[in-house]
DNA sequence: GAGGCTAGTGACAGCCTCTGACAATTGACA
DNA sequence: TGTCAATTGTCAGAGGCTGTCACTAGCCTC
C-alpha cells in the first residue's frame, strides 16, 4: 500500500475485477471473452492472467472472499461450543459483517448479482463446488482441533462439517434460484434448515 | 444394435472411452491430449466431439454409468422404507451389481484407476461434484415421491439427500486417497460412516 | 442390384483460453 | 540522475472446441 507501484498492482486488479463482473453479470460468462474485460480496462491480455490463474478465479473471487471470512469466523468461536453450535453461529454472526468486507473489494450489489451466475453457469458451479469442498477440509481440521481429535482417524469432525456445508449448499441453491433474497432472507433460511436436519433424519415423516 | 451402423458407432465410441481412460489413467488427464486419443484409435478429432460434448465427459463416462445404476437401485426399493434407510440399502445392495454394469463397457480396473485420477484432478473434480449435485436432485425428487411430499416446499428430501452425499462423498475421498482398497472395502466404510452420523451430529462428544 | 438417400466421418479454418519468452517501460532508491 | 527491479506489452504457439462442407459407406426402395 506504501509505495506508489503497490497501490496500481491493487487498483489494476480491482478494475479488472470489477469489470470482469460487470461484463459477466450482464452480458454472462461464457459470452464475455477475456479480451472484453481486458479492453474495458485497457490492460493487456497477458495482463489479466498475471492477476488471475485463469477467467474462473476472477469469477469467483468476490465470492471466495466471504469463503474466507466466514472461515475466520469459525476460528473466532469460543471453544466451548459444541461443533455444529460454532458452525452455526459463526454463519450468523459472520453475515452481519460480511457486507462491509465485501464491499470494500466490490459493489455487494454486483457481488449478489454473481452469486446467480456462478450458480445457472456449469463450469463455474462445477469450480465453486470444489473450491467448497476445500474449504470442508479447512473446517473439520479446525473442528477437530477444538475438540482435540486427529482428523485422519476420527471421522466425526468430517461428518458433522459435511452435513453442515450440504445445508449450507441447500441454502445457497435455494436462495439464487428463489426470488431475490437479501442477505438477511439468507441467513434465517439457514437457520431455518439446520433446525429441521435432526428430525428429518429421524426416520418416519409420515407419521406426523 | 441391428444395424451395421449402429455396430460400427457403437464399436467408435467404445473405442475411443477405453484409449481415453487408458492414457488419461496412465499418462494424466492434463498430459494427454485429444489428439493423443483420437490418434490412438484413429480416428479425426472431430469425431471425438462427436461423441463426447467435450475432453471431461470422456474422463466421467464411467462413472456416469456407476451413478445412473445406482439411482435406479434407489428407485427399486420398497416404498416402506424409511428414506435414509432406502438410500442405504441402494448402495449396499447396487454395489453387488455394479461390477457386471461397468465391466460391459470398460474393464473395471481401469473404472477403479480413473476414479483417482478424477479426485486428484482439480478439473475432474469440479465436474464430478457438478454432476454428483445434480444426481442429489433426482434423489431428492425421488424420495419426496416416495413420501408423498413436494420437493419445492418440503425440505426435508433434500436433507436427506444431503447428508446422505455428503457421506458418501467422504467415502469417496478417503477411499481414493487411501491404501487401495476393492469395492468392497468402500462399501464397509460407508455403512460405518452412515451408522456415526447420527451420534456425531448428537453434540458433545469430549462426554464419552 | 442399381441408384438415390442419409448418417457418419474427415478436413479445414477459426475462436478462445492459457503459457512461455523476451523486450519495453516505469517506479524505487542510492 | 543513473542503475536496478518490478510490471507490463508483444509475439508466438499449444490445446480445447465449433461450424462448415465435401465425401464415403451403409441403408432402403424400386
Amino acid at each position: 500500500m506504501e509505495n506508489l507501484r503497490q497501490r496500481k498492482k491493487q487498483r489494476t486488479r480491482e478494475a479488472l475485477l470489477r469489470a470482469a463482473l460487470e461484463l459477466f453479470t450482464t452480458r454472462g460468462y461464457e459470452r464475455t471473452t477475456v479480451d472484453d474485460v481486458v479492453a474495458a480496462v485497457d490492460v493487456s491480455q497477458r495482463t489479466f492472467f498475471r492477476y488471475f490463474a485463469n477467467k474462473e478465479e476472477a469469477a469467483l473471487a468476490a465470492v471466495e472472499l466471504a469463503a474466507a471470512h466466514f472461515v475466520d469466523a469459525v476460528r473466532a468461536r469460543p471453544p466451548h461450543e459444541a461443533p455444529m453450535e460454532a458452525l452455526r453461529q459463526a454463519v450468523v454472526e459472520g453475515w452481519d459483517s460480511l457486507n462491509d468486507v465485501i464491499e470494500s473489494v466490490v459493489p455487494v450489489e454486483l457481488y449478489l448479482r454473481m452469486y446467480q451466475v456462478i450458480e445457472s453457469t456449469p463450469v463455474l458451479l462445477a469450480a465453486h463446488l470444489r473450491r467448497s469442498m476445500e474449504i470442508e477440509e479447512t473446517l473439520a481440521r479446525i473442528i477437530a482441533e477444538r475438540e482435540g481429535l486427529d482428523v485422519a482417524t476420527d471421522p466425526r469432525p468430517q461428518l458433522v462439517v459435511a452435513v453442515f456445508s450440504g445445508v449450507m449448499r441447500m441454502t445457497e441453491r435455494q436462495w439464487s434460484t428463489g426470488v431475490d433474497y437479501g442477505l438477511d432472507a439468507m441467513r434465517s433460511l439457514t437457520v431455518s434448515y439446520l433446525e429441521q436436519v435432526g428430525p428429518a433424519l429421524a426416520g418416519d415423516w409420515r407419521t406426523d
